[in-house]
RNA sequence: CCAGAGGUGGCGGAGCGGCCAAUCGCACUAGACUGUAAAUCUAGCGGGGUAACCCUACGGAGGUUCGAAUCCUCCCCUCUGGA
């Protein structure tokens, strides 16, 4: 059990992240992001510096301001995009041509290409840090490499030693000039370093004493949910997990399924971001989950698109009390989705994320009663 | 009654002698999704068999042809215009 204490709020750990990477939470309004109950929110760096540029951010007074998601914010650092572009399965096409979007990584930094007009983006940790800086998150991600679970030991070593240089550089111009508000003179920025290492357990403990070892703010494990099963992450996060620090937030990136956060809390993970509930939502997928006294008893999913659902008309989960399940049917839903209206993505949505929130509660509370 | 257009798989709509069990779209079915190029993607979609392949199919009945959804004849039906 912890509390993150940010310049926009608290953050009551362990704490699920919902995924904003465009600085919106596709398909909700702001409003709604406060009223479902999410207490921080991710934004993605790379994203947000394609489009619609850093500078207008800023101008604007930073994601907050901007987007209007006045929740405590975490920004990445775009290494997920090093990784998710390069190896991504969807062709990209620019100016009618396939392309590499991600056109070389150097021990400077990683040049991609945009994936709106194909225009060079060059990441180093000192200009991410500087994006980051422009967006103004509340907690921020050190520039990593975020390493392919198929990468051998030859590279995965050669990638987490680049990783360590481009965190201490991190380090270094995060601290020049910067993580002091502007407004209350006080440090409103955190950063937290990312331990790599892939699959192998050697490189993965040396990397987690690396990066507690830099006196950052938090500390992030990283590769993980990139292709590699379940039991291979979840053995990656207990390899590191006597080496994370106790008096500083732990963040597992990309992990967030129930049963995942479930087992992970007891190695000591604190925040966890994860697209799965607001991606799935789109798509139609609907958590269905029990919760009695406090205590989590059973999580299944639905797919509301099934023709099952065409003449059902009960309420969308049996057991949720959220606005989606007090006033709208499965027969609803399930024509919304059928006739692609937009609503249906927002009630979905919201209703996910009104779910992560009650288990979250369900696992603090498992915390506080001894029972994890 | 006359003139013209047309009848193809659940629907829309291609094909207009062989490579057609029939492009494509929709619908349907199944699957995927974990630091979001994702309100997306993949696969299947007449019946049967693991398969080569077999059967039934392009309004109906005949016919021409080595071979027809495609050409010919008759019939049935629909639409548009005219009386």
């Amino acid at each position: 059990m912890g509390k993150i204490a940010t310049f926009h709020g608290e953050i009551e750990t362990p704490a699920f992240v919902p995924v904003a990477t465009k600085g919106t939470l596709k398909s909700l309004t702001p409003k709604q992001v406060k009223e479902v109950g999410v207490k921080v929110a991710f934004v993605n760096c790379y994203h947000l510096v394609t489009h619609p540029g850093v500078e207008i951010i800023e101008k604007a007074g930073g994601i907050h301001g901007f987007s209007k998601l006045e929740v405590p914010l975490m920004s990445d650092s775009g290494g997920f995009q090093v990784f998710s572009l390069a190896t991504g399965k969807r062709k990209a096409k620019v100016f009618g041509e396939e392309e590499p979007l991600v056109e070389k990584i150097s021990e400077d930094g990683v040049k991609f290409r945009s994936t709106y007009d194909g225009t060079l983006v060059e990441f180093t940790p000192e200009k991410s840090i500087e994006y980051q800086k422009k967006i103004g998150a509340d907690l921020i991600m050190a520039f990593d490499e975020c390493l392919d679970c198929g990468a051998d030991h030859v590279y995965a070593k050669k990638s987490m030693e680049r990783t360590h240089e481009w965190l201490k550089r991190c380090i270094r111009s995060s601290t020049i000039d910067f993580r002091i508000s502007n407004i209350k003179n006080q440090k409103f920025q955190f950063l937290y370093g990312i331990i790599q290492g892939g699959k192998y357990e050697n490189l993965r403990k040396e990397s987690a004493k690396f990066v507690v070892s830099q006196n950052t703010d938090g500390v992030a494990i990283g590769g993980v949910s990139v292709g590699e099963t379940k039991e291979e992450m979840r053995q990656q996060v207990s390899w590191v997990s006597e080496y994370l620090p106790e008096d500083k937030p732990v963040h597992l990136l990309g992990v967030g399924h129930a049963d995942d956060i479930l087992d992970l809390v007891g190695y000591g993970i604190d925040t966890f971001d994860c697209v799965e509930p607001t991606r799935l939502a789109r798509m139609g997928t609907i958590y269905q989950i029990q919760i009695s006294n406090f205590k989590f008893q059973r999580w299944e999913k639905i797919d509301i698109n099934k023709t099952i659902y065409k003449d059902n008309l009960e309420r969308v989960d049996e057991n949720c009390e959220c606005y989606v399940c007090q006033n709208f049917t499965k027969a609803y839903l399930y024509h919304l989705f059928k006739q692609k209206e937009l609503l249906g993505y927002t009630l979905a949505t919201y209703h996910n994320l009104w779910v992560m929130k009650r288990f979250m509660e369900s696992v603090r509370e498992s915390i506080r009663r001894n029972e994890i």
